[in-house]
DNA sequence: GTTATAATCACCCTTTAGGGTGATACTTTT
DNA sequence: AAAAGTATCACCCTAAAGGGTGATTATAAC
């Protein structure tokens, strides 16, 4: 029945470092048993300990040396069952993605209240993911920014002219450059010119390339 | 000082209905004006009456008619100032993506508490966007799938056999079918055989089409 | 033990795509 | 007025892609 959420940190303030284990410490169902100032320092730890293998990881974003981020697969590779959750103040939705993609299972902004943290890690430890409010709107952004089919996007690439761009989509639907002329009430050569000039503009040789990029929203 | 935020709801379920516009009759800084049972008659009201123009509205993704996901932008063309936040007891990862898609500013469970939903109204009032930990779960299993260049993607394709998901990942990094054919060790007529299978499974007749469904996440 | 599916390969053919070069007309910038 | 950029079109050529049919082998399912 009691068995405690074991859970490491690390961050390299040392106040927020104390604030969080001792609130942690007031719960009688998490325990933070050890704690870091660096990746290198916990990988250090993980060595000398090969028994350590918390349920879950507290690991901030910015630190000095290896950052969270450059060591969540380095550390999941070491803790292949340990949960990440991230802590930070940074909320740049780069980063965030990053982490996300890179196998961590909650993000928490510091800023949020230390119960917060708490609660994130009981949600990650149960098996579901946590995002903080002030994530949970950069996530958003993202989504519909890079997700969406139709209207919504109304931000025009600065790489590519609009004529260009209207080319491309066509090619992303799969139409070949003869619809796509026939679409535009323009020749087929003049089709094939613009592909040529979106080609050289984005580096790219082919059709699948230019999708590609524009699918992955790598045109902005 | 004392503008409230005004919300309108749109809920088939009395229950439902009657017990959030009560809750918020608690608070200070909400208010409930108007609820409707469904988008259409929610549409007709807005007819009737022009100068309605709600701050936030909550909107049940499960109701009659019109669902409230095929609603979101035909309300948000009658109501381009107001922001909708989605109500819901099926966190289909799909509905929720689409209605982020759609425009919605927030997502908040029904099975989480009221006191949440109130929270969620003045975070997306406040211009954030408010996601409950129930759907962040959601979008962080669709990130990770989405939008993780390498390793992470584990699961494999229900639709494609292994070797066609191989190919089909080659295809969509723009290598001729010669190249697959070298990386995969196998004759380029086989990689073609690969291809037109993979091109009957997922009903396209060209690689634009197949890269896209591939990019946009459609294979699962 | 037959049926079904997956993976491999081959040959037929047509359509589509891509790379190079060059030209005209219009607009914007300098 | 000259330069730069955009959109339009043409002709050269080769490479790549796509559709159809048919076949072999191994493995999995019934």
């Amino acid at each position: 029945m009691s068995n405690k959420i074991i859970v490491g940190m690390v961050e390299d303030n040392k106040v927020i470092r104390e604030n969080v284990a001792k609130y942690i410490g007031f719960s009688e169902d998490v325990e933070m048993t050890h704690q870091a100032g660096s990746v290198e320092s916990l990988l250090e730890y993980i060595d000398v300990h090969q028994d350590y293998k918390p349920h879950i990881l507290l690991l901030d974003i910015g630190l000095p040396g290896m950052s969270g981020l450059e060591g969540i697969s380095i550390i999941k590779s070491k803790l292949p069952d340990t949960d990440i959750v991230m802590l930070t103040t940074f909320e740049e939705e780069e980063k965030i993605l990053n982490a996300l993609c890179s196998g961590a299972s909650a993000y928490i902004s510091k800023k949020t209240s230390l119960k917060s943290i708490l609660d994130g890690i009981r949600i990650v430890y149960n098996g579901g993911s946590y995002m903080s409010p002030e994530i949970a709107r950069e996530i958003f952004s993202y989504l519909v920014r890079s997700n969406s089919p139709q209207e919504v996007v109304n931000q025009k690439s600065t790489v590519l002219t609009d004529r260009q761009n209207e080319i491309l989509e066509k090619l992303v639907e799969g139409k070949p450059y003869r619809k796509i002329a026939e679409d535009l009430f323009i020749s087929v050569e003049t089709v094939r010119t613009h592909i040529k000039k979106i080609y050289k503009t984005l580096h790219v040789n082919n059709k699948a390339e230019a999708i590609s990029m524009y699918l992955k929203g790598e045109l902005k």
